[in-house]
DNA sequence: CGCAGAATTGAATATTTTCAAGTGGTGTGG
DNA sequence: CCACACCACTTGAAAATATTCAATTCTGCG
């Protein structure tokens, strides 16, 4: 169980790949390309269990957004453990089958969609994991910055920010200060997402 | 085991994700966004193992691009029954952690690498793939066309040419024909693939 | 209240895409 | 075995989207 404090890294060591719990807190999981090259490869809520890979061609870390505590166990000496514990493997996969999901969302996101269709997939996300309602709107408070938002879409602060400013322009978001954002037109976002004609989304939650 | 001609495709049903298993040839997992509009996850070669995702925001859909044979289950099915097989678990559970790594190079490739870097990366990791010894060098048939190359990285087919162009013509690569590919000068390649600086990569292989 | 860092806005630039035309490999039929 | 035709790929020029650079405004905090 360690601490971190706000921005605080755990840079993953040379050997084996970790796995993490979030005992609370906000995380980001960042590949390190070079000064000022970073990608952000996924945010950590409370309670979520995911994996930081070795480093590879790439180095890794998991940066706190805010005051966080992480339970973290070398991949290996842990799965060799939980070979004979069929219920915890089995609950570790799943997470991990969440965690690729996710993945290649993100993938589908930065492969192939526009700017904004990019800022409307990660309001929609952030709206289904930290949403809360309020008026009979969903809103939530941004723990991340402009910047840990460009890293993560693959695009500029600038870009991001021009974004949002249309967004609120158009009457889809609205927004408080730096971090809150109100969800004034939830069916407009999922239009700009660019999901499939032929989805079969189940909404709700 | 059903078997898939050459572009057949098949397609992941309402309900659970499944597990596939290439029993031979070469497969694209794609996520389809609406015609003309397609990004593909992952190339899969013989002898991998993966999850299809059931249908969400998107529908999936695994493609032979030459005559392959696949393995398939149904995900729930096949993963109740193995709780009580700790070896499968523990085997799934590393090839699912090997997707997700791959993933997230794909993620951080398309996120913030240039139209030049994941080229590089993607011959690359093809050589690491498919590439044999040839008169000391590294030579692989490029199984997929450009457009598939192109769906994969996020770019277009005409960008995915004119980068292969340049680096025909600065003595990086060679190649014959429309998918033979010589890697004349790797360590070139890897100079222009944008890995980490402070990498701990392990060549090899 | 004022300051410092974060975010926004604007204009110029760059990379990639789009559109259009041309080339060449691969496979077929004579 | 060669000629031909089709389709994949390549190449070029114009257009679009996002980035970069620069200046300004906002906001949260001391």
């Amino acid at each position: 169980m360690s601490s971190l404090t706000r921005n605080a890294s755990f840079e993953v060591s040379e050997g084996d790949h970790q796995i993490i719990y979030v005992a609370c807190g906000v995380t980001k999981l960042v590949a390190h390309m070079s000064d000022s090259r970073d990608q952000v490869l996924a945010f950590h809520f409370v309670g979520d269990i995911f994996t930081v890979p070795a480093p590879d061609n790439y180095v890794y870390s998991v940066i706190a957004l805010r005051e966080a505590r992480l339970v973290t166990f070398p991949s290996d000496d842990y799965l060799t453990e939980a070979t004979t514990e069929p219920g915890i493997l089995r609950h570790l996969l799943d997470n991990t089958i969440l965690s690729l999901r996710r993945s290649r969302e993100k993938v589908i996101a930065l492969g192939s969609k526009t700017a904004a269709e990019r800022l409307a997939v990660f309001l929609l996300n952030m709206a289904e994991r930290i949403g809360t309602e309020r008026d009979g709107l969903c809103a939530f408070d941004l723990p991340m910055s402009r910047r840990d938002i460009s890293e993560s879409l693959g695009l500029t602060i600038e870009t991001v920010s021009r974004q949002l400013t249309k967004l609120r322009d158009d009457g889809v978001i609205e927004t408080i200060g730096r971090s809150k954002v109100i969800l004034r037109r939830p069916e407009l976002l999922r239009e700009r997402a660019g999901y499939s004609t032929r989805s079969c989304a189940i909404s709700s939650s």
